[in-house]
DNA sequence: GATGCCAAAATTGTAGACAATCTTTAGCTG
DNA sequence: CAGCTAAAGATTGTCTACAATTTTGGCATC
């Protein structure tokens, strides 16, 4: 899989404390430290191949993304995650993305406008080839609201939703992926608020990108009323 | 002025980079150590009492929360304000507080609800003993959000706001004091958004809330036109 | 006088050692 | 045998020293 850039990791100098954190980031949102085990300074020490200066800066970061938790003279475990804190994610996203999509109706360049509807153009063929592998589409997703986020021309927004939300989001696609919503829905309101941005609405694209969100939030709510 | 708490600080088994973490903010919150300014490692680790290990993890997690900027090899200096990203931050939160605000009406109990109308009615002597003195407002002002936000019982969205957001509100408030909006108009949205919520009408809450917001927003603008 | 280069000084990055705290376990007592 | 106590072990918190890199200052050259 590409490996999503984080946009905070834009210098090349890259020390040796960025580089944990950011190994140690993929290494948490793809499970391969299961969530809720305790991880160990020494031991994570080793396996990266530094010391436990730079390795406990890279923590602290993580603490701020809410990747690990951390409980003084005790120590460091990998956040848990549950059902109703994604619920809260997606109210988050709902409100944020939103407003995302209501500013790039104001703000995209036409070229930006072009390249999202390219972006739908290739999911459309991923879509016919393979019709429901949601793997793929997921990606997809992301992408799409990548973009869209980033035609936003809101630096600080495009910050707090790619370079920190989304890590949780991604995390808990890794996890979770049961919830893949219905590919070919997602798909078509992809494509409706693609039309509202091109048609400069920015009322419609935060109202459609709001429903999109909230519609995937309460898919998962109905899961989890069906399950209990 | 009372300081607001931070509510990551909940544990009292503070450790040496807690310690110095809070109160480095508060700093640069406050302009003590003035933005922009360049800041050495030895030299903090000597003002604050500990030494540079501590010192490190406190700015690496104000770096998360944007208050400071680091380049590798080179040093880390305290973020400069500049208006446009105080518009965009405004952005932010007209999409946060907006489903706050609904939240709040959906979630809030009928005894947080009494105890934000007692908020207002706090503000509302003080405001008729000294009509616009705008900084005892401000501090009202934060309280009002803060209870609000409190009140939307969505975790995920509390923390970024309160705990992360905000202090670069109050930063800005520190030292541009110069845009209190009119408390006057300012208390009498917030009627409006208590009556929403008393209402449980969580689309007018929202809707309230996000033209408290942007009018601040716009108001901040226009002086930004203004001045060139 | 301006520009480029080189060495010295200062600052950040990293490692390792020691101190403080928590956890575990063995042993004692009832 | 359950429960408490205390010592041993392990882990985190902090400090100091050293390495790597950048910045500064001076000198030579154009």
């Amino acid at each position: 899989m590409a490996t999503v850039p984080d946009i905070t990791a834009e210098n090349s100098q890259q020390t040796s404390a960025d580089r944990v954190f950011n190994a140690l980031q993929d290494a948490i949102v793809q499970g391969e430290i299961p969530q809720g085990s305790r991880v160990s300074e020494t031991e994570l020490a080793e396996r990266f191949g530094t010391s436990r200066g730079p390795l406990r800066e890279a923590l602290r970061r993580l603490e701020s993304r809410r990747l690990v938790e951390r409980t003084p003279h005790v120590g460091v475990r990998v956040s848990s995650l549950d059902l109703p804190a994604l619920i809260e994610l997606y109210y988050l996203r709902e409100a944020l993305e939103g407003m995302a999509a209501r500013l790039a109706a104001d703000n995209m360049s036409d070229e930006e406008v072009t390249g999202l509807r390219e972006v739908l153009a290739t999911h459309e063929q991923d879509e016919a080839l393979r019709s429901d592998t949601a793997y793929f589409q997921q990606e997809g997703d992301l992408d799409f609201h990548y973009r869209l986020i980033q035609g936003s021309h809101n630096a600080t927004l495009t910050q707090l939703l790619i370079g920190e939300l989304y890590h949780r989001v991604r995390m808990y696609r890794f996890q979770f992926s049961a919830f893949a919503n219905r590919p070919q829905k997602a798909f078509a309101e992809h494509q409706h608020i693609v039309e509202a941005i091109e048609a400069r609405d920015g009322d419609l694209a935060e109202l459609l990108m709001r429903r999109h969100i909230s519609s995937a939030r309460r898919n998962i709510e109905q899961h989890l009323k069906e399950q209990t």
